[in-house]
DNA sequence: TTTGACAATGCGACAATGTTGCATTATTAT
DNA sequence: ATAATAATGCAACATTGTCGCATTGTCAAA
């Protein structure tokens, strides 16, 4: 693997915890292929380094899997805001079918946000 | 709305609890047309009889939603076979956002099956 | 039972997401 | 500087999902 400064601009990108899909990637770096763009996001969460999940009905979305995150998400029913939130995955163990071994998981909470109750 | 073979036919596919695409849903009933089982597996959806599962990336799956279902999936990243967990989901209070009220959550679980392990 | 209103379906076209092959360009080690 | 090879751009393609519109099916009222 070798160095690469459009690797580079994409993975910034997602340095604030941003939640981004392919689609808004390549808005935000129009010069870049969109077939880069998606290899590379391919290739950084094979390494680990973002995590997809599934918040948008029928598009991966993308952010940064940091080690020992326990970030998930709360999906707005109505506005179809993301909300992050920090979750305890210790009740998770329990829940583990027999003779399997957890390695990473993705908890979708859906509802209403505190918004669209006013 | 009006009763319609096709419709409970489709239906019919989910009776045994099975969890399916829109595609695996056109071929097993090849006969009727794909807009028709995309438009009936949504009108399912709104209906509250189905639930959408983000259990294949990039596609929509559905099965039976029944009232107080506690029933989330463990899907295997080696063999990508799913299998059927019951959550309780008391711990998810705590979680939730401030302001916002809960009314359906999605847990996938991944990891490495008991087959694979041996 | 027949008729009319309207829901459901089929067909075709379309948009969006995502993937792949291949020629070209960029990076890196020698 | 050069050769090996990884990364990129381009074009084509597959798949999922949606939509408009003509046709067919369902149901209730006459």
């Amino acid at each position: 693997m070798k160095n690469s400064k459009k690797r580079d601009r994409i993975l910034k990108l997602f340095s604030n915890g941003f939640l981004l899909t392919a689609s808004q990637v390549c808005g935000l770096i129009p010069d870049i292929d969109r077939a880069t763009i998606y290899r590379n996001l391919s290739l950084f969460v094979e390494q680990g380094i973002l995590r997809e999940v599934n918040v948008k009905k029928g598009v991966m979305s993308y952010e940064l899997s940091k080690i020992g995150d326990h970030h998930q998400h709360f999906i707005c029913n109505n506005c179809e805001k993301v909300v992050h939130v920090e979750v305890d995955d210790k009740f998770l163990k329990q829940v583990i079918p027999n003779g399997a071994s957890l390695e990473n998981f993705e908890l979708n909470l859906k509802g209403k946000c505190e918004d669209c109750h006013a």
